[in-house]
DNA sequence: CTAAGTGTACTATTATGCGTAGTACAGTTA
DNA sequence: TAACTGTACTACGCATAATAGTACACTTAG
C-alpha cells in the first residue's frame, strides 16, 4: 500500500498518518471507506498493531477517521471537519509554501499556472 | 527573538531551523545578513550551544547559510540555492497544502485570492 | 451461540535520539 | 594577543518510539 522509510527521523507512525491523509485529501480513500485494519496493516507493512493503533488514533483525533469498535476504521466526509482552526492552520502551512517556493526561485507566473492545475 | 517550546515534539534545533527558514524566505534576514553567533544565540534562548551549532549546519546542508570559520554565519543570497530539486520538493509540499485546504473546505475561489494576496 | 474478525488499552522492555555539560582546536580581527 | 568566531568530540541522562505480549469489549456471519 505504501513504503515506511525505517531510517527516517520522522517516527512511523507519523509517516503513516501523513500517508493516510493524503491519500484521504487527495480522494484516493473516500468517505466511509473501511481503512485497513489495525492488525491486517501491522502485518502488511511488518510493524507493530500498537503501532497502527497509535496512527489512527492521531487521524481520529485529527479528524480524518471514525473508528467503531469491533467494526473498524472508516474515512470521515469531509464536511464533518468544518472547523475553522484548522482551515486557518491549513492557510498557514500553504503560506509558508508559498514563501518557500518563491525563495527558491519559482516565479510568482509559474506558481500561479501551477496552483491553477492543482484547482482543476 | 523568538521562542522556543520546550515542550514541543518537534526538537528544538529543529524548530530553530524551522524559524530560521521562515525569517530567510520572508526576506525578514537577508542575504549576507550575519546570524547571531552559536555562543550569543544560546545565551539568548537559553540552550546549549551544541543545540544551536546542529541547527546551523542544518540550515547550511538545506543551502540556506553558508558559515567561515572565526568569522560567523551568514544568510546565503538565494540566486545560489538554483537547485532544480529544492523547487520541485516546494511545489510538491505546496501541492499538499493546496489539496490539504481543499479538503478542510477553503473554496478555490477563496484559495486563488488567498494566494494571490501572498503574491504581491 | 460461537468463532473470527474488529478496535482499544495496558505493562514492560529496549533502542534511539535529543539536549546537555564540558572541553579543545582552528580561524578572524581589532 | 585577547576576544571573538565556528567546529568537533566524549560522556551522560532523559524522553520517546517501537516492540512484545496480553486482555477486554464489540460486531457479524454462520
Amino acid at each position: 500500500m505504501f513504503e515506511l522509510d525505517i531510517r527516517s527521523r520522522t517516527p512511523i507512525y507519523e509517516q503513516l498518518v501523513e500517508k493516510f491523509v493524503e491519500l484521504i485529501v487527495t480522494g484516493v480513500l473516500k468517505a466511509d471507506e473501511q481503512l485497513p485494519s489495525v492488525r491486517t496493516l501491522a502485518t502488511q507493512v511488518t510493524i507493530n498493531p500498537n503501532t497502527i493503533q497509535k496512527a489512527y488514533r492521531e487521524l481520529e483525533v485529527k479528524g480524518y477517521i471514525y473508528s467503531v469498535k469491533g467494526k473498524g476504521s472508516y474515512v470521515k466526509a469531509s464536511e464533518f471537519i468544518q472547523d475553522d482552526s484548522k482551515k486557518v492552520e491549513a492557510l498557514a502551512k500553504l503560506d509558508k509554501a508559498i514563501k518557500e517556493a518563491l525563495y527558491l526561485g519559482v516565479s510568482p507566473e509559474e506558481l500561479l499556472l501551477h496552483i491553477k492545475k492543482q484547482i482543476n
